[in-house]
DNA sequence: CTGAAAGCGCTTACAG
DNA sequence: CTGAAAGCGCTTACAG
């Protein structure tokens, strides 16, 4: 028998000798179906390389074993550079996918466009995660359309006690608390705070309640002058740490709410010949790849990215079989180098 | 008119009150549809918030609108850690497909499974990007089943002469060239090589000559005491540098043939006392994010991923439309920094 | 320019 | 345990 382009389920039925309804259930797995007649039609379908056809057995039964990561950005990013943080993930989340048998469909979002429920609703994925830092505000109204329409999505994100949808984030008020009170342990007391602090960006709001909390153990309060806003980038950070040198103000240390403005910081430091950590102490957040790279080493706070996916993945899977999901606090972790002073 | 779930294109065609082809030929536009007709369908899929679903126009029309990218590993590598060149690939390969209306199904392999054709067999996709360092003469006879069996996909690595289906590449032998002359420009006369130099890694082995031409331009040739293999990691280079070390050969520079392999030199140069650049220049090859970031700044060729994703895209497109596509070398670029002995 | 009809390759009740 | 049949939601000749 001469099988012309691609082979489907009815011809390996032919071959078989059986209906194309047993050839199905035997691909499946399907428990009734007689194991000598199973290996035959197994057989077969090896033997031709032959494999279900996605499209096929999708619209038939309705869902599509694909994931979809929607990874938006800032718009004022740099176009080329993705944050290493989210890329560190994208890794994660793309083997904790195939772990459980489902395909990621991966696309890269303005934060303006009108991303939501595309994907679930052209049935191209059974549910969605949302990844990527971004104006909180400007987005949180898509969330409740996303509840709204019964759209199955996960989001990395902080975890708030109001949040439409199920969230999975770091612990950051933990981590900002713990990486706080470091610096001080290290005889700090002048500390610094770049990065925003505004309803727009919850996770660096969240870590910025950390530092407040440590500080106050020790009886002080932030102080105003020393905080300046910062998006995710080393170019805001330089900037950022440019505007606190203009001030005039003193500091022996800095809690850059992300490694990439911690790495602009110690630029910036450096070019006003500031020694790092000898004069100020620089800490980061997230433990990018290069954190451990740059000159002096960063010390910052390890974001469990594998477990992320995981949890990511998971959650969502929960979500489309039976409704059951939970928000997360992944407990963070410091990671101490050279940069805060630690011999 | 109550729909329940999701309107499909009948839903619409009764709501426009016109026949359900008619829909499909609007909402793709086709033009042979009356313009006014066309307005109507089209407000009204608008408001229902309707999209086509993919697996029935997929399954008919048998292709997928899709492009499978898939990511495979030396098995050697942390696994945890992937290196972030690729990830850069991966961000521009994602934005091109974007651009082109594709989507992007995204799967990270392991170089000993059995991946080829997987994607389009099931017609999950309509072409393969494969990306990925790997042991080549391990995948090379994939490659062939993949021309047989009529496979498109395209390849990011070495362009060589002989070899089966499209490849774009960076045009290493002339970057390995170029950086070389680099550091005898720069009074370098002991240069060391680090990195594979066999047919298991063509791209490394291109640059290895590219080492040995520039080398020849000024009466020498490879010493073979002063080359060490290492695959593409940190701990890959800071390992073969010890063994370089170990053998007591002097050398004034180190050609690293990737920026992680540099990265992990210098991690050992350093713990041997001796200061890069003054001592031992260094040098890479990939222009990873971080390279800016260790201390002193990488000198390093960069390899345009912005372009390479544009091009794999494009000629795998090529490839799918009318067989069109060519094989494409992309010029390097020299990143002149501090760690080659650069004022 | 439009409609009726076939069919893409599966999955899944239903009947035996 | 197995088969005949319906149908998922589209696209696309074919006929008008």
């Amino acid at each position: 028998m001469q099988i012309k382009g691609k082979p489907n389920s009815l011809d390996i039925a032919h071959l078989a000798g059986v209906s194309q309804s047993t050839v199905s259930r035997a691909l499946r797995g399907h428990p009734m179906v007689n194991a000598e007649t199973r290996e035959r039609i197994l057989a077969i379908a090896k033997q031709l390389n032959y494999k279900v056809d996605k499209n096929a057995s999708n619209l038939r039964s309705q869902h599509s074993g694909t994931l979809a990561l929607l990874l938006f950005e800032d718009p004022t990013v740099d176009d080329s550079n993705i944050n290493p943080f989210f890329l560190s993930m994208l890794g994660s989340i793309t083997r904790a996918c195939s772990q459980h048998g489902y395909d990621l469909l991966v696309s890269f979002q303005q934060l303006s466009r009108n991303w939501h429920a595309d994907y679930e609703d052209s049935h191209k994925a059974d549910g969605i995660i949302l990844l990527g830092y971004g104006d909180y505000l400007a987005y949180r109204s898509k969330l409740d359309t996303l509840v709204e329409q019964g759209t199955h999505f996960v989001r990395w994100g902080a975890v708030l006690p109001e949040q439409p949808g199920v969230s999975i984030g770091c612990d950051n008020l933990r981590g900002g608390q713990m990486i706080t009170e470091h610096l001080i342990g290290m005889g700090r007391r002048r500390l610094a705070f770049i990065g925003d602090v505004s309803l727009r960006a919850p996770e660096f709001l969240e870590r910025y309640h950390g530092y407040a909390a440590a500080l106050s153990k020790i009886g002080k309060k932030p102080d105003s002058s020393l905080q300046v806003d910062a998006i995710s980038t080393e170019l805001s950070g330089y900037e950022a740490a440019c505007t606190l040198l203009a001030r005039r103000v003193s500091f022996d240390a800095v809690f850059a709410v992300s490694d990439l403005i911690a790495i602009g910081v110690i630029r910036a430091l450096n070019e006003h010949d500031l020694r790092v950590p000898d004069e100020v102490a620089v800490v980061g957040f997230d433990d990018i790849p290069m954190a451990r790279f740059v000159q002096p080493a960063l010390t910052t706070v390890l974001q469990d990215t594998q477990r992320a996916g995981e949890l990511l993945v998971e959650n969502l899977l929960g979500l489309i079989d039976d409704g059951h999901a939970e928000s997360i606090k992944i407990p963070p972790r410091l990671m101490v180098r050279q940069s805060c002073g630690a011999p």
